[in-house]
DNA sequence: ATCTACGATGCCGAACGGGCATGGATTGCA
DNA sequence: TGCAATCCATGCCCGTTCGGCATCGTAGAT
């Protein structure tokens, strides 16, 4: 068994069909076919179960696909692990659009001050698709809102951020000292659209204080739910760091009084993937925003 | 980065030396060298420090060690798991001698009659040497007595078994109704050598009822224990399975009267390898005997 | 100073992997 | 029904790789 037939058999089970895989893998399909054949022949039994149009795995070829995934991810990692001199490399950063623009810019600053070589990339993505990158171990680690659903992820919650109510500059409340939920219980809301968890952290302290936000308008930015609401669409609840970076003067922001509503900040990682030096040393840089 | 070259490295690393390596590698150690060769340039840094006599592990190599271990074992896992049928294959059973001669031929008998095509070996071995194959996957299980060093291994008590006391036919302890512990304090003791850990056992209840046996004569078989007490050398204990199996008339057994002592028979198997079916349905076989 | 042990290197042949062309089977469509 | 398309398998060929043999360089040991 090698690990280059091993890498052939996962492309193939991923493709469904042997052409296609060897198309991805930059090599013909004849060769393709003669590694797994070989493959095969090691194992004394057929990975592969050949239908006409596409090839399935068999029983054998599922047990070894789990196995394959395992073997290779831990070359993968032994390989970066010992070329890893905690300085140079790659970090993949996953966060949900209502995180990035307003934390990850000063966090990226002062990280690649500190390691120059590092090449950072980040991924802005929806909770779900980053816990699935996450999984695969496409990304070294996300920032996400909690509640994460649970999978074999671990999940280290960095602080708790307040969501701040936005008014028109115009709106009546504007005036007043102290405003509670009462006061917005029968305002219209603008809220993000449902692949946003933001829009869920909102609707989920409303549904505590027992009421539904009525005449919702959605969008898909937290710059759209700003302009609207200047323009008197409605009122909404920002996080907190939106909230301070926004200068503009024709909505303003207030903390509602009493038990405010907070959204948690989490540190996803795999714990079944290796973290580069480099990647813990972001993650520590990352705690220390507690 | 190839299995081969694995193997190889984990070859040189454990000879410490390219030219032994290569003898039992089987191949010459020209194309050893080259092969590390390769390895060193693919991960960017040597794995061996070369010294005049023989060669060290670098910092890298030392963990590429750790992960090639773990990388063959999986594999090398894998490809029994799927060849594995459940009927045929292979199981190494680890056991010290105290247990080996009475507990397995039962065992071995009936299971070898529902799996005739399983190939069963025996360790027969002293504890700790088994606990090592046991770590490195040399035995598929071991049958051993408490107490068990904590290792990275799952421990699993199978049946608590009496001590007995074995006298010559002739000893004046031989026709007392009730035996205590206090009426064999001051006999000798005729125990094993201190490299079984039944001698342990026994030394160990002897502890806790405060009293050292003396005028020790220790030898390296239970036979030999036997044949001692015998001939009048002193007494012993002896597990319950030897002596329920010895016919000679010239020895007798007794149980103590009040807290008797045991030794417990433990199932020891690796959690971290690869447990074939047939290997399991051992193991439920032993569970059996509970 | 010479010998011995050990790893590295030059050179060569066999084996293996992969490319191209093609075959055989199945499916979809005319 | 027949033809084209799709897909995997096989025959043939070539380049690369791997391993063997011979040899070299070096560092301890005698």
């Amino acid at each position: 068994m090698e690990i280059g037939q091993l890498r052939y058999f996962l492309k193939i089970a991923e493709c469904g069909n042997f052409t296609r895989a060897a198309e991805a893998l930059l090599m013909t399909q004849p060769a393709l076919s003669r590694a797994v054949a070989k493959l095969e022949e090691e194992i004394g039994q057929p990975v592969f179960e050949r239908q006409s149009r596409n090839v399935l795995l068999t029983d054998a070829g599922r047990l070894l696909h789990a196995r394959a995934e395992q073997i290779l991810s831990l070359i993968d990692d032994t390989l970066a692990e010992i070329t890893d001199d905690g300085e140079t490399g790659r970090i993949r950063i996953g966060a949900i659009p209502t995180i990035t623009p307003f934390l990850l810019p000063a966090v990226l600053r002062t990280f690649s001050d500190h390691y120059p070589r590092a090449q950072i990339m980040v991924y802005e993505e929806t909770t779900d698709a980053l816990l699935q990158r996450c999984n695969r171990g496409e990304v070294d680690l996300a920032l996400l809102a909690a509640p994460i659903p649970q999978q074999y992820l671990a999940v280290e919650p960095l602080f708790d951020e307040e969501l701040r109510l936005v008014l028109p500059a115009d709106h009546e409340l504007a005036g007043k000292k102290r405003i509670t939920v009462d006061d917005i219980r029968h305002e219209p809301f603008v809220l993000l659209d449902e692949t946003h968890c933001l829009s869920e952290n909102v609707l989920s302290f409303c549904r505590q204080r027992s009421f539904h936000p009525v005449s919702m308008q959605r969008t898909s930015q937290l710059a759209t739910v700003q302009e609207l609401v200047s323009l008197g669409h409605g009122v909404s609840l920002i996080p907190a760091m939106a909230a301070t970076l926004d200068t503009c003067p024709r909505r303003i922001y207030r903390s509602l009084s009493g038990p405010k509503p907070t959204r948690s900040i989490v540190l996803v990682t795999n714990p079944y993937r290796f973290q580069s030096r480099l990647s813990q040393r972001f993650q520590d840089e990352l705690r220390g925003l507690r």
